[in-house]
DNA sequence: GTTCAAAAGTTGAGTCATTGCACGTTCTTA
DNA sequence: TAAGAACGTGCAATGACTCAACTTTTGAAC
């Protein structure tokens, strides 16, 4: 389905591609504030500009595959088994699974990310701008008003859980304890939702 | 108290208000982002550097005084009437009264605010920002390690209602839900507290 | 009363991320 | 194949923020 690509897109394909290799390779090196968009611009070989056209921001370069995390994290929830919960559905979304696969080079892009507060506060960020969708999905299956402040609330508490448990000796564990905190209040307010 | 200031305090405290009231005035008159800090700087007659020294950034000119907030926080949990839990304690702490004073000034200001995204994310990670804090004392005060999850996780979420009440209709209503929603997870893992 | 040295205020000249404007190249359409 | 639209590219600028040096104020020693 991507193969039948001109030689222009490919072309930039690859340009992006080098952009954000060179990046990766400069700031675990160097480390990200030692780091100037020059530099990387440089060592793609090409423009400051030309950077700026392929990714919005410094902080971007380093999270190329962002795409479909919110329609997954949407179909989690709408397409959850029959008779489970929402939150038992968001419990096994959200969290990670039990044993780390140690991927090493995983683990060396990780810990750029949670040793640099720049790179920290973007994860952040374009993990909770999914918040908006998540507290639709919800309203909608529990029948509530689209702007019910509740779900809002579940939807950003439950996002937040990975943020929390990040850097935890085990995430799984502590995750599980805080979904079950928040499934005791909610159903409450929501019976077998 | 604050009396005896020496000359060079005194003028230091009425340059700082000088930035502070041409900020206002002028992010009011033509939008925050319509003002760059130079014409700030000069409307107080001062430079750049000088707007700089007594403020740690742009954003920080429109909050001028945001000292004992977190003292205030972490008194509010340590010093709450005997046989008031934790939650209830923050519940009053952190809504709002219930009938707004409506400030005409404070109204203006507000809405500054709220509509400038550069300034919501400002207020936003400076309330935040006193989660350590309050996760550290109401650890203290239900004997658990410092570092416990669950207590940094009510933190979040506590202070996180506010900012989910914010812009709506009833806030007091509104959060009462929410905290009602935190209290039954949480009295279920640290009953009566 | 004067001097002097440390502390604090102030400044102009820079750095860094980010963005209009203009030019050349590639793709489309007739 | 040639005009025209769309796109990639670079130069130069903008705006927030920092650095090294200069000036003023303060407090005490003489």
């Amino acid at each position: 389905m991507t193969e039948p690509l001109g030689r222009r897109e490919r072309k930039k394909a690859q340009t992006r591609q080098a952009l954000a290799d060179a990046a990766l390779r400069l700031f675990l090196e160097r480390g990200y504030d030692q780091v100037g968009v020059k530099d990387v611009a440089d060592a793609a070989d090409v423009s400051v500009t030309t950077l700026f056209k392929h990714f919005p921001s410094k902080e971007a370069l380093v999270f190329d595959q962002e795409d479909d995390i919110e329609a997954a994290l949407v179909a989690a929830v709408r397409d959850r088994p029959a008779g489970q919960t929402i939150l038992d559905a968001l419990r096994q979304h959200v969290l990670p699974a039990g044993g780390r696969p140690r991927d090493p080079e995983m683990a060396t892009f990780v810990e750029l990310v949670e040793n640099t507060p720049a790179l920290r506060d973007y994860a952040h960020r374009m993990w909770m701008r999914h918040e908006a969708a998540l507290a639709r999905v919800i309203a909608e299956e529990i029948g509530a008003p689209e702007d019910d402040l509740t779900c809002a609330a579940l939807a950003r508490f439950a996002l937040e859980i990975r943020n929390l448990t990040r850097g935890h000796p085990d995430p799984r564990r502590a995750g599980d304890a805080l979904f079950t905190l928040l499934d005791r209040g909610w159903s409450a307010l929501h019976p077998n939702t």
